[in-house]
DNA sequence: GATAATTTTTATATAATGTTTATATATTGC
DNA sequence: GCAATATATAAACATTATATAAAAATTATC
């Protein structure tokens, strides 16, 4: 397809034009980021299932499938950003895209500089420390976020910043699971989403002060090829 | 969507014009928002401290603060939400505001009913996590995208990338029939559209993993000379 | 500034997955 | 019914992913 950088956010554009496909494409390349195309609907929302991207960026007047449509069945078991492309510029459209779980709605013609901001906010993670509440348990384990304390079977537990960071972050996301790449950039930062062994090494120093056996892991389950994530 | 929510979120407004400050407000409190003011960007920063809201909405154009400075101070310590109001609507002007950690940036004259849509938008994050784990069922399984969880009559399997990749497809086409080469296209990538043995071999590791007979399948159906298509 | 703790490297064993080859079975068109 | 084609699956092999140990380098702590 193209340049593909590794370690790079992937964007998947839904379009049927040609033409903006491309002008999106290029100019996000140039950011360094990943760029993945589909011309119908379906296409993308297939896409999505099998390899998910990072942002969707998808315009509203596709051939196969209402853009409504298409925002409702991703939203239906996706959180992936949506920023709507649309050339209607009617307000009660971007008001029931946006309603429909849109992120973002950019009208045509549009600057490209503003399109690649807006996909920066988009791709930003701070939102996630918003949400984290401050105390999970489930059997066996306790952690409280505000008070960086662990404990297990009532023991308590202390755990390197690092360590700590990677058990915020996994018990933030309540069992949904994160993919090395996700939890490279969060606990190292953009940079290192290539540096895999890192997160071999710090789980297993985790899964050791858990007391977890990763044959049989209570707490940090592995899922392999893609990521870990916690038992709820 | 637009139910008015019990526990209001509380909204501060940073502006100075008294006129927009008071249409802005009434729109948002007929919502049911609960709505602070501040006339001054200091004033909007200590109230912020003191006692943060759930969203900011910003004017740039304050007489005291630089609203890029107020974004970057506030952003310096908290990841409210922020949506700019601007009249200036210089292309330079959005992409440093979004930069400096603004979440959205609206141009006057504004449409209210956008302007309610985007306050939404920025408050919905925290149905992020009910709404990422809807799933997929059909009699006897069970399939959640967002965990990446699959049970067949009640017992949790463990399926590999690819594994997943070509279930999350025919769940996402919902009983369409999928060609070949559309699944070797999005599980492999192209260049693999004419490897059909891949794509055998594959089917009959997820339909062992499933417990699904190839003669009498219950889930994943052969559409000869075609390809494949899930049960619904 | 010395010591301990943590993080980053490096290296290696093991397990899981993916690919290929081969072969058996089923389906379709004639 | 008999080729021709399409499908299923078994098993060997190659590749990739994972876990972990132990070193060197860095950072924190007293």
């Amino acid at each position: 397809m193209t340049a593909p950088k590794t370690g790079a956010e992937t964007l998947l554009i839904v379009e049927d034009e040609a033409q903006i496909r491309k002008f999106v494409r290029i100019s996000l390349e140039a950011q360094g980021y990943r760029v993945w195309e589909a011309r119908l609907g379906e296409e993308g929302l297939s896409l999505c299932a099998a390899t998910p991207p990072h942002l969707v960026i998808l315009d509203l007047g596709l051939p196969d499938v209402d853009g409504l449509d298409f925002i409702r069945r991703l939203r239906a078991w996706s959180a992936i950003p949506i920023l709507v492309l649309s050339v209607r510029a009617s307000e009660t459209e971007k008001i029931q895209a946006l309603d429909a779980g849109a992120n973002d709605y950019v009208t045509k013609p549009f600057g490209i500089g503003e399109l690649m901001a807006r996909v920066r906010v988009l791709l930003r993670k701070e939102e996630r420390q918003a949400a984290a509440s401050a105390l999970f348990e489930s059997p066996g384990l306790r952690v409280d976020l505000g008070r960086r304390e662990v404990m297990v079977d009532g023991a308590p537990v202390s755990l390197s910043r690092k360590e700590f960071a990677l058990l915020a972050l996994l018990v933030a996301s309540q069992g949904q699971v994160l993919t090395h790449e996700q939890i490279l950039r969060e606990v190292w930062g953009s940079g290192h989403q290539e540096d895999t062994h890192y997160l071999r090494v710090l789980v297993g120093h985790l899964r050791q002060k858990l007391g977890d056996d990763p044959m049989h892991p209570r707490f940090i389950l592995t899922v392999q090829g893609i990521g870990y994530r916690l038992a709820v």
